[in-house]
DNA sequence: CAACCTATTGACTTATTTGGTTAATGATAT
DNA sequence: ATATCATTAACCAAATAAGTCAATAGGTTG
């Protein structure tokens, strides 16, 4: 809405970091988050992060939107809801989070904490929170309604097991994650490759056990037939 | 370690419910935590925390102990590790996880969340978190390890799926924490019948996909010959 | 060099919050 | 009544909060 020009057109990398920093600092809630911890943080001094954003207030509303307008246009927007393979979906979509996780660390959380934050304290920005709350929640279901449910064996319970892909996902993603912070520097792009290794075989073992019985005879049973969408990596 | 005798022969209502509004404001790091936040939350006067704890560091101390100590004797303690089924096991653990979240609510998470903070951060009761993780981890890998594989198809990796029926679980426990965070009052016990029932297909889900299949005869693919263990629901 | 402009600093202010204290009060049993 | 206990709420000095502003750094133009 207000003209945030001049912190804008910084350069990218000092731009980010004064993001990253304040948006790290949000995650615990508005009003915990220091300002003097955000410029410290930042490597910037306090007057410049007040010229650029005049209240405390004002730097989170522009967060917020900032990060909703990032995730739409580098998240939401880019998930293919009308693949039909579930599986395929959902680790391209898995694939959209992790590259906007390394860019912005924390706006997955920041966002998720600050809706949930608007609902039950202080009102802060409630109604974009909640539009892009629902607009989530809607490609979630689209993806879900476009599902082609007769990859699945006619056997078990569909419903059961999308949820349980999606869960492993992200159980996935969070124990990795987890399992990164421990270490940090040069972390993410050194154990990315071993990262989806490991990811493609539990998705292959997803496959395995939900779908049914592709008709190949190759012998082995570690090649099967599908391609995964090529995604910016 | 120290004497904690006058806080500790409270009345137990009281007693949890200053242990719960400490470990919630807890949660978010020892710094930012407010002793007024916590006494307010509490419902008591803040003259009678200092009379207990002495200082905002030995209260933290002494949750740090306590919920070593009551994770261990109702939770870790109990789960039996020498369970063949895993998903017998991950079951019932889920079960006695739950049951303890529901007197303690933030107990894991101020565990998890001090571990973290002491590994990273200022220096405060690392010895015991240490000890604690490290127990946790063992008995994990003690239910793995007595995990009968033979239970599971030849035809799958079986680190993958006991992968993937753990994020399972947890994931399930966590959509379900979060959808009744949002309406509180009487939630727990009332879609607690619910939450069971969806929970046990979801287990079925896992059974008919990962385990070999049994010798029954009975057409219906619902009725699979297992026995889950009775825990104190 | 001088003049100018914008980006940036960090010491500073004022108000609030902090952890912690203490004198007074309420309650209970002898 | 009195002694003993738990409990309170006002209080304190020190720290921290958000926000300000005069001064400086750095570059561009003349």
């Amino acid at each position: 809405m207000d003209d945030f020009q001049k912190f804008l057109t910084l350069e990218p990398e000092k731009r980010e970091r004064i993001i990253n920093a304040a948006m790290t600092e949000f995650l615990h809630g508005f009003k915990k988050a220091s300002t003097d911890n955000i410029v410290r943080e930042a490597g910037i001094s306090k007057g410049l992060l007040f010229h650029y954003f005049g209240t405390k207030e004002r730097l989170f509303n522009f967060l917020i939107d900032y990060a909703i307008d990032t995730v739409k246009a580098e998240y939401l927007d880019l998930v293919n809801i009308y693949q039909p393979d579930i599986l395929d979906s959902i680790w391209q979509s898995s694939l959209l989070k992790k590259d906007l996780s390394v860019r912005f660390p924390s706006i997955f959380d920041f966002l998720t904490n600050s809706y949930v934050e608007a609902k039950t304290g202080v009102g802060v920005a409630t109604d974009n929170l909640e539009r892009f709350t629902q607009m989530s929640d809607k490609i979630i279901t689209e993806i879900y309604a476009h599902a082609d449910t007769s990859l699945f064996r006619d056997d078990i319970d569909k419903k059961a097991a999308m949820n349980i892909i999606g869960w492993t996902m992200s159980g996935y993603s969070h124990a990795k994650i987890m399992e990164s912070g421990e270490n940090p520097g040069a972390d993410a792009r050194e154990n990315y490759d071993q990262y989806l290794e490991e990811f493609e075989k539990i998705l292959g073992v997803l496959r395995q056990v939900f779908y049914k019985k592709t008709k190949v005879e190759s012998g082995e049973p570690e090649s099967i037939n599908y391609k995964l969408k090529e995604v910016t990596v």
